[in-house]
DNA sequence: CGGTATATTGAGCGGGCTCAAGTGCGGTGG
DNA sequence: CCACCGCACTTGAGCCCGCTCAATATACCG
């Protein structure tokens, strides 16, 4: 884990938390803001969050992009969705008190605040509106989470592809998904030659543009309308 | 809707509470019990939530199995769970206040017991504990689908097919399920003629008994090792 | 006992997986 | 500056799982 708190990073002036459970903490008991640890610096290809251990804390995205996934039984990776700035890591796991169903490894390099175990759980207690908003969040991600099973249970890979690459596209401010061909395997739940065919075929039908790793957008109906279908 | 109310299923006798929302509520302010319709009996494939609309209450079952399903795009129906005595329904959209992301039909004979949307969110107010509860209960849901979607994404029909027994036999209290090939085939995300290809299969190689629908589990240990692998 | 829903079996095909070889690119060191 | 190396990416070939379509059998219900 690389330590380098940089304390230019604080929760008042951090646009990643406008609709945040840190944002609620910061209105109601600015004073418990001191808990937190801000700026920390994490390189590429390290883990916040290992599943099977206990979670340390929460941590909260200021900036980078992170994988959240899961291995298999079988050893294979699942990615079960992205995190990029403004997004919480490790609270649902906490409220539970099991251990960890999920890793998180940054694919980029970021900058992160963090929250002791305690400290955060008495922030919850202290400001009754974290529940509130925790709630609404678990319910979303629930939602999100049974749409992803019936896309998967039913679609074809190219289908599951084109809604990857829409939800990847947001992820990457539709600056171009810049991924390494196997996290998009992983997240499509596919072999990464099957990413790769379909990929060039999508090329060849100019529905998107491939530079190196980078992925851009070109024909959003087109794609729209494949992730819906077959 | 059929809408018979019978009186003589209450929440504090009734053993589906144990350790509900429910249970807690009578606990800690037993007189809003009174908003609680009670054993109101739903014939077998009546509907209690349909995808798109509002939820109008919560539902807590008292007696019978309920599918929660979705209905793709492409009409197709993927169940994400079953439901039976003492599962709360319905509560997880109306905290969101959206419209309902999937539907919830009886496939037997139901008892249930129901409370208006806006009571139920008096009880919530009222009683804090409620909200502890239920996110803890939206944690563990998350777990599960999670685990669903990675098994979803990387399982053979085989593998999955065993996971999915194994998860019906505790649905039917280890009485033998009894389910319709088309409920199985769609909630175990294949073709019903696959299903019923690898319960032959299965059949011959002594693992479950099939008598008509029934399928009873007769070598536990070897289902469970197919759904862990291929 | 007829009619309808459900379950089963068969045949054939194609999507997507696996294995294996080949290509491009960035970094590193001579 | 270029040769080399390692890694990620790409392409090819072949096979098998699981899907679709179609026919038949069985169970359920009036």
């Amino acid at each position: 884990m690389t330590n380098n708190q940089n304390q230019s990073v604080s929760c008042s002036n951090c646009a990643a938390l406008d609709q945040s459970i840190l944002k609620i903490l910061s209105n109601k008991k600015p004073e418990m803001l001191k808990m937190v640890q801000h700026g920390i610096i994490f390189k590429s290809h390290s883990d916040l969050l290992t599943q099977g251990t206990q979670v340390k804390g929460v941590y909260c995205i200021n900036s980078g992009r992170l994988k959240i996934y899961k291995n298999s039984e079988s050893g294979k990776e699942q990615i079960i969705r992205f995190a990029k700035r403004g997004d919480l890591l490790g609270f649902r796991t906490l409220i539970g008190g099991h251990e960890l169903g999920v890793s998180a490894t940054t694919i980029e390099d970021c900058t992160v605040c963090f929250v002791e175990r305690r400290d955060f759980l008495k922030m919850i207690q202290a400001v009754p509106e974290i529940k509130e908003k925790l709630l609404e969040d678990l319910a979303e991600d629930l939602a999100e989470m049974v749409e992803a099973l019936t896309t998967m249970a039913q679609s074809s890979v190219s289908s599951r592809l084109c809604s990857a690459l829409l939800l990847l596209d947001e992820l990457y401010d539709n600056q171009g998904i810049n991924l390494s061909r196997e996290n998009l395997a992983n997240f499509v739940g596919t072999a990464q030659e099957s990413i790769i065919r379909k990929l060039s075929e999508m090329k060849n039908d100019q529905l998107i543009e491939i530079s190196g790793r980078k992925i851009t957008i070109l024909d959003r109906a087109a794609i729209t309308k494949t992730s819906l279908f077959s």
